[in-house]
DNA sequence: CTGTAGAACTTACTCGTAGTAAGTTACTCG
DNA sequence: CGAGTAACTTACTACGAGTAAGTTCTACAG
């Protein structure tokens, strides 16, 4: 032991560890420059780590990008669905789901990035990973719109799904336009204004 | 017979005809097989020409894919405008505006890829060019948000940005929506209801 | 303290595709 | 005809995704 310097950094670690650690860096990575100005090999330099070792754990770069939209997604989509399930009736959980969608995206911007990428994966097998997060958060906002029906009625489906489905194409690009903007609205503002929007209209729903 | 005009051998033809050329079957194998399983191999071999060419021409993959992007949707736009301003009314306007917005799509499948596929260009300076083509259809929904209130009265800018960004997001998602479902409601149906979700609350927009 | 099984990890590639440098052919007009 | 120029090509480079085959490290049995 002639030599003085130390020796802790490139230690063997289990493989949830480095999953781990291979998921933040990929996440953080990922929000900076986006999927296709990321390289796997940047993903690799970062965690100090070789590019097989990656896809031995991830597969793909599909594979490593879906498990940080998976993570981001599920843990948005927690947030949203605690606002709304707090709330007393129908009209308050529409303006608090809004409000938490926007809150959650004001602070958490890098992880916004990577969810607006997700266009990206519009081809191949990636895209159905994707379009299941997706109809999670369709799914709680059909679970909205029934809730503000009158119960046990029977209900056009067609008009829920169209409804829901637009309403998530609604949040999402307000909050890409918020994010390209340089002084935008409030979150309340946002949501409020939104919520004023669609109110009435929701119960034109017809049955079916 | 494949096509309305023959091609004996392999003519040179000047500039003009061969841009027409090459973008008409970039919109088609882009249309077919998405940005990214697209490669300017392809394209210049269904051409019959030299790969450098296009790029001579069109400069990169994403001006080419821009320069087909532009096309489809000025063409769209121009359906749409032309439905919203042959309307006798606002009300009328926003029913036709959506009509024709899910006709068209209807009726040019392959041209809808490639509006989708937009998502793919989130990085780099293609970005600007194509928000500057969706920022015409913002605008043409905020005139008609305007349309719908009491003319000289001062408005509130950023609900109205609101409603307009929501409204473009709303129909572009059932549009994916629509292409993606097995037997999707007809446009009628998705316009009407669209229709009835949002009327009432246009008239919620507050003076500034 | 071995020796050995298997997990963690690496080197050194292939392959496909965006993009380019430099040259060649055909058309046009004096 | 013979220049000048626009149309076009061959033959590359660069870079990034993905892989085959091997090399250490570590845990644990004897």
């Amino acid at each position: 032991m002639t030599s003085t310097t130390e020796r802790p950094p490139k230690r063997r670690r289990d493989r949830a560890a480095r999953e781990r650690e291979i998921l933040e860096a990929a996440e953080r990575i990922f929000g900076e420059r986006g999927y296709q100005g990321t390289s796997m090999d940047d993903v690799a330099a970062q965690v100090g780590v070789s590019k097989p070792l990656i896809y031995q754990y991830y597969g793909s770069k599909d594979g490593l990008f879906l498990a940080c939209l998976a993570r981001l997604r599920g843990h948005l989509l927690d947030t949203v669905a605690d606002a709304v399930m707090a709330a007393p009736n129908a009209e308050d959980a529409l303006y608090a789901g809004f409000l938490a969608w926007f809150r959650f995206l004001d602070e958490h911007p890098q992880a916004w990035s990577v969810l607006v990428d997700e266009g990206m994966l519009s081809a191949g097998p990636a895209a159905e990973a994707t379009d299941e997060v997706r109809a999670a958060f369709i799914e709680l906002i059909a679970t909205m719109v029934r809730m503000n029906l009158p119960a046990g009625r029977p209900v056009d489906d067609d008009e829920v799904q169209i409804v829901a489905q637009s309403i998530s194409g609604a949040t999402e690009r307000l909050a890409i336009w918020r994010t390209r903007t340089p002084a935008p609205p409030s979150p309340e503002k946002v949501a409020r204004t939104l919520q004023d929007l669609l109110w009435q209209g929701l119960h034109t729903i017809k049955s079916s």
